[in-house]
DNA sequence: CGATAAACGAGACGGTACGTCGCGTCTTCTG
DNA sequence: CAGAAGACGCGACGTACCGTCTCGTTTATCG
């Protein structure tokens, strides 16, 4: 094998937690390369070598971000769509799923800027949440709760692309209650199913 | 009187709209306020006579949007919450309402920068249309079509946050079928109502 | 005339006076731009907006160093050779020529970077004195102290290039009595003529 | 003995060469050791093992420069030093000579940077020269050709001053004439001696 | 003759200066 | 005296080089 040192990937998870770090505090606008580097114990060069701007370190730094995510196939399963959509609730109280947020708050600022970075964003973010719902709605249309007409890939957007507006627009934290409010007076009413108190 | 010209207000009109030009084109980052004082043929001192920075300019300029936006008190009234939100629609195919979201999209970027501007931005481009959304919601209470318990705020939003996100994250255009999709799978169906063919 | 203002030379002073003292103090190559500009209370932009390179912002420095010398035309004229030379050597301990000498060695480091730029400081800082010494002969050789057929330009940049090579590569001060030594033991004798106590 | 090769220093004469042919096409600033070690076929590590820094580097490169020139003790010796001295100027008409001046060219922008390393450039490139013109001066004293009580020191330096003012500063290449004038003009008479012709 | 340790080519790394560009302020001249 | 033109202070960006360190490979000595 060619001799030398390989670019030592260890470097990579401290830049990009290190970008975290700062996205989540400074905002895309307000966190500055040098700060990264510098949290990161790292040479600027080095993290010019790895990626070839600002945003693009940004890009691979929220990728990470999906890292802490259940898989797809840990989902609760409470054998009613309303008990699993409550059950995915509980997620949003932890600080792991804050942390996400105020990242993607942060980082709202650089979707414009460049052609297919929003889509990686969104990809990164977004994307795994809709998914989880896709599959929850499906199990519904499997066991006859919901109608197999039902448009899914409309529906399992309705909550994340509210709770993305809210969190970035808005700026104002998704709590648990705020997520449960949209289950119950939107999504589950355009699915014909009515809000029970999970009581 | 104090002799010297009056500050010249016809030229506040030429800047907004060469701000929305170059919004439209660059971006929010990449729009910079040379351009904007060179498209206006004005003094960059002129702009920033008028505005306190490139933020504050640009939520002046989205504002001159909604100058062509059909007044709340001008609304469609067919008599049926479907054919009322259906009559919106169509505005989404005019090239106006193009431009207006191409611009939005462009102003993504300074969301997350100050404080506060978020909430201006979101007033004066989505807050509209959700105020149009409550309007048209309370009288089909009124007329007792549709629940008088129907959570009014928050189906409000669903269509403009929906319609922002696409436009925003996902940065694909919003036509009159895509809108028109969202109130037949997700608002009728969540008040209640189901989706009926207007013809 | 075209509105705006004009470029400031008031601030050209400034910085170059800056960058005078830092070169004295840290040599060309300890020298950084983002230095002078504190110095001169500049931006760097400043700087680059009226020198395209470290290198041309030294060249400009070094040519005021010119500024506070005496004019060929007010040289001591004591009525021979070597009174001349040694009212001329006198100078040699004043500060203002120390800080010359101490800048010329600070700005030995660029001399071979750029074609064309050592002539420049060659001329700014030494052909100046060459050329008194070219006017002192000359006036020897009219009042027939010297003879006519002396090598006048060979001989005017003996003391100079000796002390040139003294301060730049011994890096050793020059001092009276430095200058004074090659008069009496190099030039004079060069010329025919006896060093004598000047008392 | 412990295992293991030796430094192979067959590498040394190969690095040294290398970063005199970069130093004379490219001047010491101009110079970077990935350059010299890419040319060596060498490592950068290998280049650090051996010297402390590119200036180190710098200095023994040029160090190779005098082992073509003839030692002391085998002077021309021709009874005169008019004689002895125009023997010595033939060497300033050789590619070899004019190599060596070159690279003192591009060497003098390390002079500036670092105590002491002037002291070994001047020592390596300079002094040999300035050497032998002690040794002449002496002879021709221990003749008495010319007066015991002459600054030997000073007038040693004479030559080789000047032409390295000329080389370094004003970038001129040496060449007999050039030296020959010197040696007529200035360092003949300055002994109380008449440059004769040669023939 | 196989293990070991040094030296090597290649090149990644932390650090620092360079030169560029945009923001928001300030100054000069013109109508 | 308002306004265009644009220079200014500031600070972030992305690039290049220095000197260090770390890989895998080769090579010479030792057990």
């Amino acid at each position: 094998m060619r001799p030398g040192p390989k670019p030592d990937h260890s470097r990579d998870a401290v830049i990009l937690d290190a970008a975290l770090e700062v996205l989540a505090e400074a905002g895309y606008t307000g966190m500055t390369v040098d700060m990264v580097a510098a949290r990161a114990k790292a040479g600027k060069a080095t993290v010019y070598r790895r990626w070839d701007s600002k945003a693009q370190l940004v890009l691979d730094a929220i990728a990470r971000l999906d890292l802490a995510r259940p898989p797809a196939d840990q989902l609760p399963d409470t054998g009613s769509l309303a008990g699993d959509f409550r059950a995915l609730t509980v997620s949003f109280g932890t600080e792991d799923e804050a942390r996400r947020l105020r990242v993607m708050a942060g980082l709202v600022s650089m979707l414009a800027d460049d052609e297919g970075l929003a889509d990686r964003a969104n990809a990164a973010v977004v994307e795994p949440w809709v998914e989880v719902n896709r599959v929850l709605l499906r199990r519904a249309i499997a066991r006859h709760e919901i109608s197999s007409t039902t448009d899914v890939e409309t529906l399992a957007w309705v909550v994340p692309a509210m709770a993305t507006y809210r969190v970035c627009v808005q700026r104002k934290p998704i709590q648990t209650g705020y997520v449960a409010g949209l289950i119950d007076t939107v999504l589950l009413p355009a699915v014909g199913l009515t809000a029970t108190d999970p009581g």
